[in-house]
DNA sequence: GATGAATGAGTCTTCATTCAT
DNA sequence: AATGAATGAAGACTCATTCAT
């Protein structure tokens, strides 16, 4: 066979991770093997490894892909400049939508790849580069809000941020594992938080 | 032989399951071999076989060990009836407190327990519930607030309660993935968040 | 079950060891796959990892023992200060009675590891150091030979011995891959050689 | 498409038996993967397979090409008709010249071959064949030598040879594994063993 | 009761070879 | 003729678990 195109190319790596995907999510990270992928990616076992060199470059593409699939949803919430619930309840709902998707459950992807990066150097650096811009972005926010006087002008956007960011993550794992939790109970709880006098 | 006085037993079921966390917490669950977990018991494999009939079992001991001792630490918080700050506070803390051994980082186990559960329906199900009633408890406090003042009548106390748990949940993730977060900065982005004028 | 005694350790070793000669000899060091060592020694896959810890460690090893076991054929000969075609001859002869056993031929076990020290820096080593130490003890022999007259006074003893060293790894190769020649013949050549008037 | 010319087709062979002799000895006859040899040939594997229809196929053709550039080296020595001190001195001194090309060294070709001749019929007659050939121009030298003078007119030219080519053959191990040999020690010490009062 | 050697199914990965383009 | 992506059988090695002693 002649030279493949790049446009190709690009469409087998995506097949082969979609294909993982599904695996991993099924089974977990380690439990998968690298033959329920080349089963599921309906390849066979050398075309998987010319495209990913182990299974352990191609755990690392996943996560990655699916924190860059992320990046492409919060962007833009960010952008329009919510107030902190506003903010809370938009970052909430789309994760929730994208878990909606049978193949593809953001939740699940980030509790395999948590654990993952405890003993995957190169995975825990890309995950906490990626969660450090997502909170300086929030932070930026947060600086917004002071002027806008929706915070003291004392307040730590720092502060703020590492706390919206919490509930976020944390959003994840009580939807992952105790369920029936969704945007507009956090965005409510925050709000009522916000409104009691202290 | 005569026959193991249950003390013993006990304290042979606990050497095996802290050699299983210092392992787990290296290598991670799957990556933990149970040959790991005999050597660093410093018994034999049948002995280990005769405590915990399967990695499996193991495992899920061990989880279930943590949370109990987590459970430990976060009633009394819960007792002395705190503020909603003071509770993320205290609770943060806490944790934080665990998380400084070096033998036993209940954020790492935590990363490794919902990774897991995913994929292990008895663990789920045993996660599931210990999250359900330690979100009972704060909806209790939740209730109080409402009846000291400190929340809005019409509050709702489950909203507040999944709002806090995420708070909690999240400061696990945030801590162990992108680092730098204390119970001082969650505490704080609370009450700042809380003292804006909406 | 209980420990093994270090005799039955041995034994074992040795099993796997002979198992793995038997297939090298009739496979090549390459193309004789570790299931083929497996069945030949008669254990289980984990039993022969459990002594040799790769198929590399293997290979070293059979050619170590051989070496060894050959080392334990010269030296005799040595001690009884032969004459130098005397020496050729039985040494020859030596390395033909092992050749002739239909499981263990040393010219075939040595030409393998030749092929295979190329690339093996360890094993190499290994071969290096006991052809270097049967060389001098060669040395030693001509010296003995210089002082009986048998060589004249002024004769290098060091090109005596690589001289005849080369004459003995010659034949193994030219047993090995031409045959059609025994002790005699090269005895007896050299003996004609020497005899020629010059 | 035309046809390629027969020049460019030898040339084309050449190319690749080159660039597999230069990975052959790197990393060995078996260690070296078809796709080693396509990258240092500079071919695509098609291409390659067109030339050669198999690994085995290739071995083979480089092991006999080898074979044809040292009879090319050796038969003009012969054609001298030196004594055989001269002869070995010669030809070790010509195997050698071969050695210290980095891209080619006879030597290890030789020990190479060898081992893959136990396992593989076609390569060991071959290789039989032209050890065969060479022994019986040394053995008409031997012929000669005897009318000369240079040997007993009872000495058995058959021995000699087999002793001069045990000698030549030892010469490749010896300098391959053990190093510190050279033309000039081999023909010393013959002279020496030659010199020696019987 | 305890031991630890042994098992063997299952994993990841490689690589000679083919053949659609 | 030439290309190089794809194939898939086979290889080295691991590890949860058992059971003879």
């Amino acid at each position: 066979m002649p030279k493949i195109s790049d446009e190709k190319r690009n469409a087998r790596r995506a097949q082969i991770l979609e294909a993982a995907w599904v695996c991993f999510q099924k089974e977990g990270l380690h439990a998968t093997t690298m033959e329920d992928i080349i089963r599921a990616s309906g390849l066979s076992a050398g075309a998987v490894y010319s495209y990913f060199k182990s299974k352990d470059e191609l755990i690392i593409a996943a996560v990655t892909t699916s924190l860059t699939q992320l990046r492409g949803l919060l962007e833009p919430l960010l952008a329009r400049d919510p107030l902190p619930d506003q903010l809370i309840h938009q970052v909430v709902a789309a994760v929730g939508t994208f878990a909606a998707r049978d193949k593809y459950d953001l939740r699940r992807i980030a509790l395999l790849g948590w654990s993952e990066a405890q003993r995957n150097e190169r995975l825990r650096a890309t995950m906490r580069e990626f969660y450090l811009v997502f909170r300086k972005q929030i932070e930026a926010a947060a600086t917004r809000w002071k002027k806008a006087g929706v915070l003291k002008a004392g307040a730590s956007a720092d502060d703020v941020a590492k706390t919206l960011l919490s509930l976020i993550l944390g959003f994840v794992v009580q939807s992952a594992i105790v369920g029936d939790v969704d945007a507009d109970d956090l965005a409510g709880g925050l709000r009522q938080l916000a409104a009691g006098r202290r």
